[in-house]
RNA sequence: CGGGAUGUAGCGCAGUCCGGUAGCGCGUGCGCCUGGGGGGCGUGAGGUCGCAGGUUCAAAUCCUGUCUUCCCGACCA
């Protein structure tokens, strides 16, 4: 049978988009620029959930809900963010259909029911839960105030990509609310943290911790906190953000505490966020030309049994205890015991949607008391004794989790460059890419005109950042300590 | 939102220029043979050609509109 996935190397977007296709990810929808995430993709999106959301509960968050509409009154009411989104917002306007006169069978939007103020889908939820929270907090002792969502938002986007932009997407977004500016500061850094850690430990993608420039900041925040992930074609991912809001939203929203000293003083704020958009980095991390490849702390089904050729009692008996040893260590495992399929197409298939590890049980090797571990990152295969299997296969799924890591640790530190030149700095956003490492003089303007000019933008200023004296690599302005570009998705 | 492509069977495509009532490969149903990396032979099923109008005796094919997807740009998580 024909390769069904494009290669990387002869292009990457179709690459991408084969895989999430073939790996039965998600699929284009009925509604512009909006997906259907399949089984296959949704199950990885609910172990991401649940993983974040216990290391969110784990620092004292709590879970609330809040609705998709905002009123464009309380939209607007904090201007920088409104102005950010306007752009971008798919707005109600009316809440009633009626059957068409001119046209039997047809509905149209009964131009009498027009709601008096329109309103505003979500784009993010600042507006409404700060409202909201203006109600709640009162005194100190009422802080701070640790909430997270998990909702849909929508961002009319131009331009769609499945996962990684699509107009409606799910995500958590988290928002606080603290009596003191190194609080909510504190918090922004430590819900960094929390992504840094999932990312890197979970779905085995290195980021770099750092603070956006100006122009890339969250409308509405003071700073803005964000993981930077490198996929495989060179191309940077911003994987999550944590702003810290200052009192622009208290001061919006007016939302006030008394003191310990009687004296009412406006709340300090963070708000936080990873979407699907995670889905399409642990896509472009990780996987190869055969699939999709998921780091077995993420994988739905660890381990795939598969008898060759069909399955017989003898084999089902000793795949029944692997299974049970599996899942005594909390492993994942399932036994195809599909009779129509051959084992030469199920392997594909396995690695397609990315099954970490593969046992292949036929009586060859039963007569020799082993089994077959074949491992998806290496496609490495291994005989095993039945007895040792599960003691094996925990350790192999560790290797494997650590293997993928090291090897995008390792592509990714071969893409951080460092450029002293104009000259160089466009040699390599062209050739190699990656991250370039170089001065800059803290303007906006110059960071629009390099951008301009190379497409790469400012990624992050890493927080862990040397000092350094130099020159901007544009206008050869005095600058303190080089920054991160890239070319970004 | 601008430029360029695209839409025909579950998937990938041909047919469109030069209108005549739809075809190929893979998959798929059934049968037999096979069986340690996407099997072989035989025999079937499956499409109002994206949608809506129009021209014509006749439209996948020509015209108009509209929508989808992809690529490039602008915008952006």
């Amino acid at each position: 049978m024909a390769k069904e996935i494009k290669s990387r190397s002869e292009d990457y977007s179709q690459w991408y988009n084969d895989i999430v296709r073939k790996a039965q990810l998600a699929d284009h929808s009925a509604v512009r620029g909006c997906m259907v995430i399949k089984p296959n993709g949704f199950a990885i999106w609910e172990n991401i959930k649940a993983q974040l959301d216990k290391m969110f509960k784990e620092t004292g968050h709590v879970n609330a809900y809040f609705p998709l509409f905002v009123p464009k009154s309380l939209f607007e009411a904090e201007e920088k963010n409104a102005e950010g989104f306007a752009k971008e917002c798919a707005v109600v306007t009316h809440y009633r259909l009626k059957n068409d006169p001119a046209e039997k069978g047809k509905l149209m939007v009964d131009p009498d029911a027009r709601l008096e103020e329109e309103l505003v889908v979500r784009p993010t939820s600042e507006a409404i839960i700060w409202n909201t929270y203006r109600g709640w907090i009162n005194s100190y002792r009422d802080l701070p105030l640790l909430i997270n969502q998990w909702a849909n938002v929508v961002r009319w986007e131009m331009r769609t990509r499945l996962f990684l932009r699509t107009a409606e997407f799910l995500w958590q977004e988290g928002h606080t609310a603290h009596s003191t500016k190194e609080e909510a500061i504190e918090e922004t850094r430590k819900i960094l943290a929390i992504y840094a850690d999932f990312a890197e430990n979970y779905m085995a993608m290195p980021v770099i911790k750092g603070i956006k420039s100006a122009n890339e900041r969250f409308a509405g925040a003071e700073d803005t906190y964000t993981i930077e992930a490198l996929m495989q074609d060179a191309r940077a991912l911003q994987a999550g953000t944590s702003h810290f809001l200052g009192q622009n939203f208290a001061k919006a929203f007016d939302v006030q505490f008394l003191n310990q000293n009687n004296k009412r003083e406006y709340v300090w704020a963070t708000s936080w966020g990873v979407s699907t958009r995670l889905m399409g980095g642990l896509i472009m991390t990780h996987s190869d030309d055969d699939g999709l490849v998921i780091p077995p702390k993420l994988a739905p089904t660890q381990v795939v049994i598969v008898p060759i050729p069909k399955p017989n009692e003898q084999i089902g008996e000793v795949a029944d205890k692997i299974m049970a040893n599996l899942r005594a260590k909390g492993i994942s495992v399932k036994f195809d015991t599909d009779k129509k399929k051959r084992p030469g197409f199920k392997f594909a298939e396995y690695e397609m949607i990315g099954i970490p590890v593969r046992i292949g049980i036929g009586m060859r090797d039963l007569e020799k008391g082993v089994v077959e571990i074949a491992r998806r990152d290496t496609k490495e295969k291994m005989s095993v004794p039945v007895d040792g299997v599960a003691d094996f296969v925990a350790n192999l799924l560790d290797e494997i989790q650590d293997n993928l890591f090291q090897k995008a640790v390792k592509f990714r530190d071969e893409h951080i460059t460092k450029a002293d030149t104009f000259d160089e700095f466009k040699e390599i956003i062209n050739g190699k890419g990656g991250f370039v490492h170089a001065h800059w003089d803290g303007t906006t303007e110059t960071e629009i005109k390099i951008k301009e000019l190379t497409k790469a933008t400012i990624r992050c200023i890493p927080l862990d950042n040397e000092k350094e004296e130099g020159k901007c690599i544009l206008t050869g302005k005095p600058s303190t300590q080089r920054v991160l570009f890239a070319k970004a998705y």
